[in-house]
DNA sequence: CGCTGTTAGTTGTAGGTACAAGCATCGTTC
DNA sequence: GAACGATGCTTGTACCTACAACTAACAGCG
């Protein structure tokens, strides 16, 4: 797993039981790679959020969830599907729900099969406001992830963004880890 | 949605306004990639966070104010120089201080050189924050990142995090690109 | 039925971040 | 040496998110 080429110390981790176990530091090639990655989960989502506020009044978060419901059969997801759908938390996804819902861009009702569950549909003025915001987004993910990678490394991305989900999501509650086939 | 392979700008747009000009669609594998990006953008932050407030009573952002601050020499560095290393802006940077100065952890002074600028200082009991949070945020980074990579990937995501840096903040006014060497 | 436990969602609140002013201080120019 | 813009940092406000209750409805079981 990790290399172990140079000067690491070896530190005697014979520790009996708890969180204080010694856990081997990072060595310099794991360091860069976390740092750099660090930097980028601080930087990419306020550049993206920042773009659609300004040219869609809308969060990043938002538009997934519209683009979400825009993709669903008849426009409209169960709140739990739509929270799946979008790596979130039931009790944000009602919050920003609740705000998409007063500005007109979504609809909520009651599921008829289920009556504690709630479908979330979107409007026609919802529709309006995806397709109006796809383009820039698009271009700025283009400008900011995708052109910026060669073809083999949005290849290992894809792959080591799905090790790192199996991690952070095992039973895959949360991600669909997303496999369009 | 997006299956075309070329064919762009086939769309006789002609618009004089830049920011509406047709931009390709993400094909399949680029798709994949992004959204599961978007999906450890949304679940990583959340998770160190979590371990951190809930072990050492900080946040992420806090624990890299008070890391580097522990790294600089005497243990002081100007706040410029602070947010630069921690990737965050100035307004940003100054309320996380002032909340880590109300909680004993850090120490604010004027710089004598340039009577602008705010030198700020990890105090004892602050260092002994970070020396008491270091083991288990390196166990979080291990468990969620770097143990669920091979070593090859772990390189790999060293380069093109360094590469979607380049993009995000292509004069290198926030990220140093840290490359130890 | 009544009891228990699980699932689905909402709401209240506390806390962190972004954005936009604001206020000093410095440097340079004329 | 006064004026002008640039720099370094702070503060105020608005908004978003996390966490923790809380309500309502289903499901199984006696």
């Amino acid at each position: 797993m990790s290399g172990s080429e140079e000067g690491e110390e070896a530190v005697p981790d014979d520790v009996s039981d708890d969180v204080s176990a010694d856990v081997p530091w990072l060595d310099v090639r794991e360091m860069r790679a976390w740092l750099r990655l660090v930097a980028v989960l601080e930087l990419l989502p306020g550049t993206l959020d920042a773009q659609l506020r300004r040219d869609a009044a809308m969060t990043h978060f938002d538009y997934m969830v519209v683009s979400q419901l825009s993709e669903a059969p008849g426009r409209t997801l169960r709140m739990t599907a739509l929270a799946q759908r979008t790596n979130a938390t039931l009790p944000r996804l009602s919050h920003v729900v609740r705000r998409l819902e007063e500005r007109g861009l979504v609809e909520r009702a009651p599921s008829p099969e289920d009556r504690r569950a709630t479908d979330a549909r979107l409007t026609d003025a919802g529709l309006a406001a995806v397709v109006d915001a796809a383009p820039g987004h698009v271009r700025a993910v283009r400008e900011h992830v995708v052109d910026a990678l060669s073809s083999e490394q949005v290849e290992q991305l894809a792959e080591i963004a799905e090790a790192l989900l199996r991690r952070l999501d095992p039973d895959g509650r949360m991600t669909d880890l997303y496999d369009p086939a």
